[in-house]
RNA sequence: GCGGUCGUAGCUCAAUUGGAUAGAGCAACAGGCUACGAACUUGUAGGCUGGGGGUUCGAGUCCCUCCGACCGCGCCA
């Protein structure tokens, strides 16, 4: 019997004992796991939601339903070694025979366990989008890791996820990198020739500069503005462009699609936007510009689609991209950097404008404070002191960069500690995670290959340490983690829970020799070994990190 | 000024979305290798969850109100 099977018996038992009593209830009964190992496996507060209507006290109405329940299903005693009420609760224990099984199931599904076959459900994902004006930096870092974790855990939910980019290419600013760029090539003939006010200072610019100086020579030098700024603006945008998908590359990150804002304009998707929400009734005409009646979907003031001159506005460009991708999926989803926060309402208004109330989900990648020790560091922008993703990834590697990123919750501030980070002695969690992966490696290299083979269908009955039973429930709570990461777009979760089974592990070896000399004993442990092994394997790399077999 | 996110142990962060005595890691202190990796582990100490009020069987979580941090508030992108 599986662990949900047999929470279900109990809940079905539960539900009709409650139908029998109280016909005008209904007594849906939630499980939850105590936060208290003592509580129990489970829990359920059915007996406390009854109290009132009831009129009883949540104890006294405990103790009937679980008398009752037990009336109407009689196998209950043999799937649970304890069901007791405490406090208005009704706490559970399972069975040692029901982790068992769990194991027994983990074992035989590998690294399947926990995935969910295709449920025809379209995800749209968009994440660490960048103006292509400069080279990643660790907001977009941590907007990656936590994209890439959403989607590795959607897709092995059985979501159809797909992930985009989208190039910031359109309007003014690619004007500033264009001449930008040109003044950095104007400077390799004459020092003093002067930056642009606005321009981007970063020395980045510079090589860009010198690599069409190479391929041009001077043919620019004495060009008008009109002439040079298209070809230096699309120059300096298609390397950055470049290079910025060589970062996410390396980072482990995959798109499927790297949208060009110009290209949406170029297309006329943006115009099929517009005349969308023209259709419903939802713009107006005012000083020559085009407003969206942003105030109806609860934002603070209406807002500009086209301009006097007939431009569209960047929210117009979201407007034509939201309204295709609500169309194409069941879900959208925009990770967006800090700076956004005034940004959420308005676009899930702009979702309900367009006739998809509740499936547009905007989350926050909160702001990143680089720290060195003590120290903060890469601080200010205008003295040129960015410190650059792939800077990071250079110091601390892509795994540290990857669970430290993904380890506090999205809507939370993160400090990064650049040098605890690299620290492979005491306290980095990315190490303890991997080592426990690398210890259980080393522990199957050392066992018997016939012990490992038998492990694989050896009985598991003398699995009966409280180290043994809380690892195994550790390891059958994998696919609700993952569920839980996906409905409520938590990836912190995975990255903690691989840590839990880290632990859990750990003490079990420390508590329990493995390699010991009773057969029976060994190959179960063996058994319960491989099965962790599979599943922290699995949760790292949903995370993007590596699982080393030695370290 | 308006709006958003946040405020939890000395530090970095959790808390299964309203559940039980608010938990981990690090730092501090005291233990554990003649056993499969001590990059591990056991224990102690550490809290008025920013302050105050409210909702109810029950609040870190929901409502109101102050305080504080960060971020938005353009016919920029």
């Amino acid at each position: 019997m599986e662990v949900d099977d047999a929470l279900r018996v109990f809940a079905d038992a539960v539900t009709g004992a409650v139908a029998a009593r109280y016909p005008s209830e209904h007594g849906s009964v939630a499980f939850e796991a105590p936060r208290r190992p003592e509580f129990g496996d489970f829990s359920t507060n059915v007996a406390l939601t009854l109290a009132k209507t009831a009129r009883r006290a949540p104890q006294d109405l405990a103790i009937d339903l679980i008398d009752e329940a037990k009336q109407r299903a009689p196998e209950l005693d043999g799937l649970f070694s304890t069901i007791e009420p405490v406090a208005g609760f009704i706490n559970l224990r399972l069975a040692p025979a029901v982790w068992h099984r769990a194991i027994a199931r983990i074992l035989h599904e590998g690294e399947r366990f926990g995935s969910k076959p295709s449920n025809g459900m379209r995800v749209s994902l968009e994440f660490g989008s960048a103006n292509p004006t400069g080279p990643l930096v660790v907001v977009q870092g941590r907007s990656m890791s936590i994209g890439a974790t959403l989607t590795n855990a959607m897709r092995f939910c059985g979501y159809d996820v797909f992930v985009e980019w989208i190039i910031n290419d359109a309007g003014r600013q690619l004007d500033a990198l264009g001449r930008s760029v040109y003044a950095r090539y104007r400077q390799s003939f004459e020092p003093s020739y002067p930056f642009p006010e606005d321009g981007y200072p970063g020395d980045y610019l510079v090589p860009i500069a010198h690599r069409i100086r190479e391929r041009d020579g001077d043919r620019w030098v004495g060009a008008g503005e009109s002439e040079w700024l298209p070809y230096f603006s699309k120059s300096a945008r298609d390397e950055i462009v470049a290079d910025q998908q060589r970062t996410a590359r390396r980072f482990g990150v995959e798109y499927d699609r790297w949208q060009s804002e110009s290209e949406l304009h170029e297309a006329g998707k943006v115009r099929e936007g517009v005349d969308r929400l023209r259709e419903l009734g939802l713009t107006y005409e005012q000083d020559g510009a085009l407003f969206f009646r942003a105030t109806r979907f609860a934002d603070d003031k209406d807002r500009v689609l086209l301009r006097g001159d007939g431009r569209p506005t960047y929210f117009c460009m979201d407007v034509a991209y939201h309204y295709q991708k609500l169309r194409d999926s069941d879900r959208v989803v925009d990770i967006l950097g800090p700076d956004h926060h005034g940004y959420i309402e308005r676009l899930k208004g702009l979702s309900a404008a367009l006739g998809f109330p509740g499936r547009l989900d905007v989350a926050i990648a909160q702001q990143v404070t680089l720290m060195r020790g003590d120290e903060q560091v890469g601080v200010s922008k205008r003295a040129g002191e960015i410190v650059t993703l792939d800077e990071i990834l250079d110091e601390v590697g892509v795994d540290a960069a990857h669970f430290f990123f993904i380890l506090p919750a999205v809507e939370s501030p993160l400090q990064f500690d650049l040098k605890l980070a690299v620290e492979k002695e005491n306290e980095n969690p990315v190490y303890y995670v991997q080592y426990g992966h690398a210890r259980i490696a080393s522990v199957l290299r050392r066992a018997l290959p016939d012990d490992v083979r038998a492990a694989e269908s050896a009985s598991l009955a003398p699995l009966v340490h409280s180290a043994e039973l809380a690892l195994a429930r550790r390891l059958a709570e994998f696919p609700s983690v993952v569920a839980g990461v996906v409905e409520h777009l938590a990836p912190h979760r995975l990255a903690r829970y691989a840590r839990d089974v880290a632990a859990d592990f750990h003490q079990f070896y420390t508590e329990c020799k493995i390699l010991t000399g009773d057969a029976e004993t060994r190959r179960a442990r063996i058994a319960l070994s491989l099965a962790s092994k599979t599943v922290l394997a699995r949760a790292l790399s949903l995370v993007g990190v590596s699982a080393p077999e030695s370290m």
